[in-house]
RNA sequence: CGGACUGUAGUAUAACGGUAGUAUGCGUGCUUUGGGAGCACGCGGCCUGGGUUCAACUCCCAGCAGUCCGACCA
């Protein structure tokens, strides 16, 4: 993509009503834009980040054998009130047609949805286990919203739910193949080195839920981990479980973490209400056995950002980052720019995302400036001082080297 | 939901009970090109409603909006 054709902009200014670091860097770099209080539009940098992200955890969801689908927003009020959480769940956007005076929810989570659906396909053991996910928007409303991206009104979650014949099946599932996946997605996004596997409330049915908590100063939440296991305990349920639950460890480390994904037994709490039953081999009708995990996305932006951002800017992790290469020209030069405009074309040949600043009216400095701030993983730079050669530089690293355009394109095209 | 603070050009800010200033941005022109470059000219603003006052952007009240703290977070 052609920065000059970038209908977005950078600011130098910090916007006064943000406070916290990722909002004020994203908005800076323009990934997002805010439309009120926890409420942000996607701008074309950020989109790319999202869909990064996105399919991150579509694969990891996909191998194990998730199946995506897409549910709606807008739901009925009926399907709530079955769970009781019409009246009980005190976040939940609800509104009345102008028009029909009929209620509606709008969808703050999926389970009074997705069950329904499943009880038109499931009705046999032979048709369990089945494992069912989507990445949508959902509708909080929050009493406070806060953080920036860490917690709004309307952000983006990817929900996936498992259906068994019994515990025994969840708890496999759910220990070995569910919980393994939220690790290689938070692994492949950057922050798994500092994303622990936590022990908090919520449970349903079992005793516990489980998190997913990256450290982070910016963080809600405080736990105490144990840094042999990475595991970690959440201050909620601390006074009952104050030690390691692998290896009972009691000399555990406070952090301040963000919940970057949740993992819930939900046994029968769902399939009860709506009557989600199975025919199992015996002839007896059972209670299908569900399980939930969610994580979510802008949550998830928000958080890389502030684990990783500088002074001058924000740091992307290679596997999330809008572009993989930021190639600057700074050179008036027409020799020069042909050149750079060779490299863009090469590179996009070789399907290396890029993102070119061919603006001609923008100075050295302020192509460098905004190249930290938007934070590219690896900035190129033509001018008249590389000569035949590109300047290669990683985003967090302090020092350059001159590359070939050869050996440019191999190297970046691996 | 309770509390605190804050609302001034696109953005970030200043001052003042009596003509609203600066930076940045944007436009034009010239100069400049390895860390948000320079000069000149131009464009653009007091959240809404009420009250006090001869006069309110300024003081008071309410509303709305935002941030932060707390509570809450199925």
């Amino acid at each position: 993509m052609r920065q000059s054709l970038l209908f977005t902009k950078t600011r130098k200014e910090i916007p006064k009503d943000e406070d916290s670091i990722n909002a004020q860097l994203l908005i800076r770099a323009g990934f997002v834009d805010k439309v009120m209080a926890g409420v942000y539009t996607f701008l074309p940098l950020g989109l790319r980040v999202f869909k990064k992200i996105e399919n991150i955890i579509r694969e990891e969801m996909v191998a194990i054998g998730g199946q995506e689908i897409l549910m709606p927003s807008l739901q009925p009020k009926e399907n709530w009130e079955k769970t009781g959480r019409w009246e009980g769940l005190d976040n939940l956007f609800r509104f009345t047609s102008h028009y029909s005076k009929i209620d509606y929810a709008l969808g703050a989570t999926h389970e009074e949805i997705i069950v329904p659906l499943t009880k038109k396909f499931i009705f046999s053991y032979k048709d369990l286990p089945a494992y069912i996910f989507q990445i949508q928007n959902k509708f909080r409303d929050e009493k406070r919203v806060k953080s920036g991206l860490l917690r709004g009104r309307e952000f983006f979650m990817k929900d996936f739910y498992s259906f068994h014949k019994d515990e025994k099946d969840l708890d496999l599932f759910y220990f070995k193949k569910g919980k393994k996946a939220y690790e290689n997605v938070f692994k492949r996004a950057g922050i798994g080195s500092s994303t622990y596997f936590t022990f908090a409330s919520g449970g349903t049915f079992s005793k516990y839920s489980h998190e997913f908590q990256t450290i982070s100063s910016a963080g809600e939440d405080t736990i105490f981990l144990c840094e042999k296991c990475k595991i970690a305990v959440n201050k909620e349920i601390i006074s009952e479980q104050n030690s390691c639950p692998d290896c009972g460890n009691k000399n555990l480390k406070e952090e301040k973490a963000v919940e970057v994904g949740n993992i819930f037994q939900l046994k029968t709490k769902y399939s009860i209400p709506f009557d989600l039953k199975y025919r199992d081999q015996d002839g007896a009708e059972k209670d299908v056995i569900m399980g939930c995990y969610g994580i979510g996305l802008n949550r998830l932006i928000g958080a890389i950002v502030e684990i990783f951002h500088d002074k001058n800017g924000i740091i992307w992790p290679e596997a999330v980052a809008p572009f993989k290469v930021h190639l600057l020209n700074l050179s008036k030069d027409k020799k020069n720019r042909d050149f750079a405009e060779k490299i863009y074309k090469d590179l996009q040949i070789s399907e290396v995302e890029v993102l070119f600043d061919d603006r001609v009216d923008a100075t050295p400095g302020e192509k460098f400036a905004e190249a930290d701030l938007i934070g590219i993983t690896y900035r190129l730079v033509v001018s008249d001082k590389t000569g035949s050669k590109v300047e290669i530089k990683r985003r967090n690293s302090k020092t350059s080297s001159l590359v070939s355009k050869k050996d440019l394109i191999t190297k970046l095209s691996k």
